[in-house]
DNA sequence: TCTTGTATTGAACGCATGTTCAGATAATCT
DNA sequence: AGATTATCTGAACATGCGTTCAATACAAGA
């Protein structure tokens, strides 16, 4: 045996990425194995590696790709306005697009320590300017006496630190819809950085 | 060789633990050996066995001890009185509590998925008793019109989220003090549940 | 000093790991 | 139809894993 009926690249990559993503997520990055990622696509172990060097760059692609989305999303998202206005749709939008990709969230604050140094820095420069995105709204708040905050910079992480947390207990089809935890949040958001 | 001279129990286990602590928070508990923990302590693999019966239970027990500290330190620390002064309590005792044991507190947030689901249980419940902490003062307070929340169990797990958030940015000997940070989390929490 | 119990070594167990590669088959192009 | 290219297998490599255990050397008590 070897190539196998129907098979093809842009069906083959997609799904080892998935699947990475569905077992690094669950189990951690170094308790995955590439037999396991394999036997999840139904291809043995060697095949995956048409598609990636070795592991880690399979892991640090699903960091890079998750982080590039999430600026994207933003900037085409960001609802302009005033500092208020903004600041609600930052809110709205960090829930909704978290929610959407539990897996994804959940690697990028773990498995970043599996990164090598180079990898590592490339991921984390693009979460320092996703938090610059909600610092300068905060800040220009700031200036025009819409919120009064001790420290802009430790509100910002105190605010995605907030909001990123919602990934750990929301249960989709339970209690409250993802509509319903946007304004709770918000409500909560808007007093803590109110003047 | 076999037995080394200064040998003593009370000596080599908490010595396994810290080496264990400090190696499964810097790379994860699967990424770290029992041979590399050993290594640490400098003994061989074979000798951590009459300290644990096994990995798995090495870090169920670290965290384990962990959330045991949380809830005895927390129960001592409760200044009591009204919700509000209890809530402030509760926000610089969090935040001083895990800035000191900052490998303990990674460890409970991500290694949980590497326990078995006995072990995942008894530390699950001890974590839901600490949030029940806070959740009294916020439904206390919420009652006698200090509060004003939409949802006190969401207000809960937000306030422990941001809280608890710290921790991935504070730098020993950084820009501020310990007891700084508490004025400025605690400008946010109160405002945040201000009724 | 002698005995008893404690702490440790070091080798061994079977099995899993990430990665490579020659060979084989399917898809595609001419 | 035939040649070429893309995709995958299956076996192999060296290395490391968690765990066990007989042998052994030290510490503590009598």
């Amino acid at each position: 045996m070897a190539r196998k009926t129907g098979s093809h690249s842009e069906i083959t990559g997609p799904r080892i990425r998935d699947a990475a993503l569905k077992l690094f997520a669950r189990h951690g990055f170094a308790a995955v194995s590439m037999r396991q990622i394999a036997a999840e696509v139904g291809v043995q172990a060697g095949a995956l590696y048409l598609y990636t060097p070795d592991k880690e760059t399979l892991l640090f692609d699903l960091l890079k790709a998750h982080m590039d989305d999430l600026l994207a999303a933003w900037d085409a998202d960001d609802p302009g306005g005033g500092p208020v206005a903004r600041l609600e749709g930052f809110v709205r939008f960090h829930i909704r697009f978290n929610l959407e990709r539990p897996d994804a969230v959940f690697l990028s604050y773990m498995e970043l320590r599996n990164l090598g140094a180079a990898n590592f820095a490339a991921i984390e420069a693009l979460r320092k300017t996703y938090e610059t995105r909600l610092e300068t709204i905060l800040r220009d708040g700031q200036g025009a006496g819409d919120f009064a905050l001790p420290d802009t910079k430790i509100a910002t992480l105190a605010i995605i630190s907030m909001l990123t947390g919602v990934n750990t207990w929301y249960r989709e089809g339970g209690r409250l819809s993802r509509t319903a935890v946007g304004d709770i949040y918000w409500d909560m958001v808007r007093k803590s950085v109110a003047a």
